[in-house]
DNA sequence: TCCTATGTTGTATG
DNA sequence: ACATACAACATAGG
């Protein structure tokens, strides 16, 4: 699972979002991998200051204090990304994590960076300044010192790249859910660890299944061609999001899925828009039959 | 003014 | 114990 970031060198480009406050990006899968890397310049780098705000909301499960002052004057040595969640190893058996909720971010700047109202975290290094920024503060920080692993990270559910992830424990998970939708099951982290939203349309809409179809009635191809497009999607994903950014090509459903009156990119057919198992959901009718 | 937002969690109910 | 549904969290933008 986890990889170690490289020691590059040092990017003093400031990466801060210029209209100050969004991010068109929310963090899934492969946006996380893209954060977690925003961060790379300043591994190994010794922090000479923390600024943060003890009462924000993202800090409800961390001892600000004990983070603060285990930072100050440390260094982050490494970090790995799984799910939807970020863990950064410090100088001394220190675990750092983040999850970045519906707008957070993480972001490098200028050593003279000024910090905005939504940087709840700031870590100051003579190079650069790390940012963590996240005006909703859905997001969470979590902090411990020791060997052991900390919850919060081992118990994250088998990477969908992983040996585990099998279309067996897919088929088997499905099962159990014989009154839930498939769009709702598919947002499941303890089986589909880092699916969200525009994951879990684009995965359904290429492997032809209909959002509201009760999960436990996929039948065994089905249960396959979904596992298939689940690996591909994620896969995909993290190669490109995941490395820079960059919206998916026009073949995917991606760019057209907000667009009202969006066009399904294979069939040309307008696609359809509802709230499905709680969540704005797009499919395009043309491909996926409620049977 | 009202509605939306790509996430998770706590709680109530079946 | 497990499955299910939904309000709540906080903020900005259309």
């Amino acid at each position: 699972m986890g990889k170690d970031a490289k020691d590059n060198p040092p990017n003093i480009d400031c990466q801060t979002d210029d209209d100050g406050s969004t991010c068109s990006h929310m963090p899934e899968l492969a946006e996380v991998e893209y954060f977690r890397k925003q961060w790379n310049p300043g591994l190994k780098h010794a922090i000479r200051d923390v600024r943060l705000h003890p009462n924000a909301r993202i800090f409800r499960s961390c001892e600000v204090e004990e983070l603060r002052s285990h930072l100050t004057g440390g260094e982050l040595v490494s970090s790995s990304a799984a799910a939807k969640q970020m863990a950064f190893r410090t100088h001394r058996q220190g675990w750092l994590g983040i999850h970045l909720g519906m707008s957070g971010a993480l972001s490098v700047a200028n050593a003279d960076y000024v910090s905005r109202p939504a940087d709840h975290l700031v870590l100051v290094q003579i190079e650069r300044t790390l940012v963590f920024s996240d005006f909703r503060m859905f997001g969470r920080v979590q902090f411990s010192i020791g060997k052991a692993v900390p919850d919060w990270w081992s118990k994250i559910a088998p990477a969908i790249a992983s040996k585990e992830f099998s279309p067996a424990a897919v088929g088997a998970f499905l099962k159990r859910r014989t009154r839930t939708s498939i769009k709702a099951v598919l947002l499941m982290q303890e089986r589909f660890p880092g699916i969200g939203n525009w994951m879990a349309d684009e995965i359904l809409w290429r492997a032809a299944i209909h959002p509201k179809r009760i999960a436990g009635s996929l039948d065994a191809e089905e249960v396959r061609n979904l596992h298939r497009e689940i690996r591909w999607v994620s896969r995909r994903a993290l190669e490109t999001i995941g490395e820079t950014m960059a919206d998916p090509p026009d073949t995917w459903l991606f760019p057209h899925r907000w667009q009202n009156g969006g066009k399904c990119p294979r069939s040309g057919a307008v696609l359809a828009r509802e709230v499905v198992g709680g969540r704005t959901t797009c499919w395009s009718p043309a491909r996926q039959k409620l049977r």
